[in-house]
DNA sequence: CTATATTATGACTACATAGTCACATAACTA
DNA sequence: TAGTTATGTGACTATGTAGTCATAATATAG
């Protein structure tokens, strides 16, 4: 974690840094993200900023923390519905507003994507940031729908949820390619306005094919 | 390319260079590959690296080419059935056998999956060496599908070959992490012996559910 | 055996990185 | 105001990288 000296600055301070460091981190993976270039565009010396933090993994576990807590945050005030009214309506409304915080948010989105997926000298660390958003949770969701009846119980429930967390990861890939526009554009050049209406046919036609493949009852 | 000074080496030299320059561009994308450490294991001078190759990016376009050009091999010689005896079969083929190359070649693998989907400051010309093993044959398939009528027509042709393409690259790493492996200690520790029987259940029911899911009349 | 073309070499350049530390400045306290 | 603590600084170290080049060794010719 972050020094005491980091909290103790003026929050406008602090807060320039982290968005100066999110950039970094959502433009490079681990390995090749700067401090240099961090501090040079933060305009602070770089003894400053070994004041503010222990090493590079210490920002790095931060701003992953820091990202996913906001994506947790962003998908819960997004009007969540019971998982016990239905597992795909409720999956249906997972993909949908994860695609939206990704594209709304699209450096805080890279900087956990990168956590998760990308190579990192302490993966394990990293994880224990990002269980709540990750194919973890996603398990138990599938494990509740089987439960239900929702998913026929002869799906294997690993093999079920690796399929919704994969397609749920990089669907908002395929939006982005849909429009020609690449992960790394959207990353630098910040939020791009949705057409809602294209997204939502796509995320309903995910759920259709999802929802008839692992649900028999449901032609 | 490779020089003609690297072509007129002896070929156990040459397998030798080859080898190691893979396992280091598996175990490490573009950016952390190190031609200070493929030189060093093989035990060649600097400079004579150089004579065999322009710069790091033609070693890494040779690779790939390399790489790309043994996978379409393995998937040509494995008994591919046709197309037009159903699209579904042909899938099940395909990932069958995309999968069984990633298990049984993991640095080659990694070299392909790396050029794709990895950060590379030429991705333009690397993807031109992977069309083949890539997104578009995908797609292509998928229209022959639809024109047989054997995906609805009612389906997103470039969604289902994203559907199908995403699960079919990531299918390996969930066999790994079933068997409580990760990608980068197959591509460290090479090939493993297969539970081909597991394998083939998990291969049958994606297809089940990606034939469910696109094609209503299959149920 | 000599002359020419090919290949091998590793010290070297230029550059970038993470992290350190002795010192300077500012802020608070008594 | 004097003394103490917290914060800011940037030159510096140690390490790594891709790529170069003058020189040496080797092979192939005539």
């Amino acid at each position: 974690m972050p020094t005491q000296t980091f909290f103790n600055l003026p929050e406008e301070k602090r807060r320039m840094i982290v968005e100066i460091a999110i950039a970094e981190f959502a433009n490079h993976d681990y390995a090749n993200a700067s401090i240099s270039r961090i501090v040079a565009q933060a305009k602070i010396a770089k003894g400053s900023f070994y004041q503010y933090f222990q090493d590079k993994k210490d920002l790095c576990l931060y701003l992953v923390k820091l990202a996913s807590e906001e994506k947790i945050a962003f998908l819960r005030s997004n009007n969540p519905p019971e998982l016990q009214q239905g597992f795909f309506p409720y999956l249906r409304w997972l993909m949908g507003a994860g695609a939206r915080f990704d594209l709304t948010h699209p450096a805080l989105s890279q900087v956990v994507y990168r956590a998760i997926y990308g190579e990192l000298p302490f993966r394990e660390e990293a994880h224990q940031q990002t269980k709540e958003i990750s194919l973890e949770y996603v398990q138990q969701l599938v494990e509740q729908g089987i439960a239900q009846g929702d998913i026929d119980t002869d799906v294997d429930p690993d093999l079920a949820a690796f399929v919704i967390n994969t397609l749920g990861n990089e669907l908002g890939k395929f939006i982005l390619s849909r429009r020609g526009i690449s992960p790394k554009q959207l990353a630098q050049e910040g939020p791009i306005d949705l057409d809602m209406q294209r997204m939502e046919n796509i995320f309903d036609e995910v759920i259709q094919i999802l929802e008839r493949g692992m649900n028999s009852s449901k032609n």
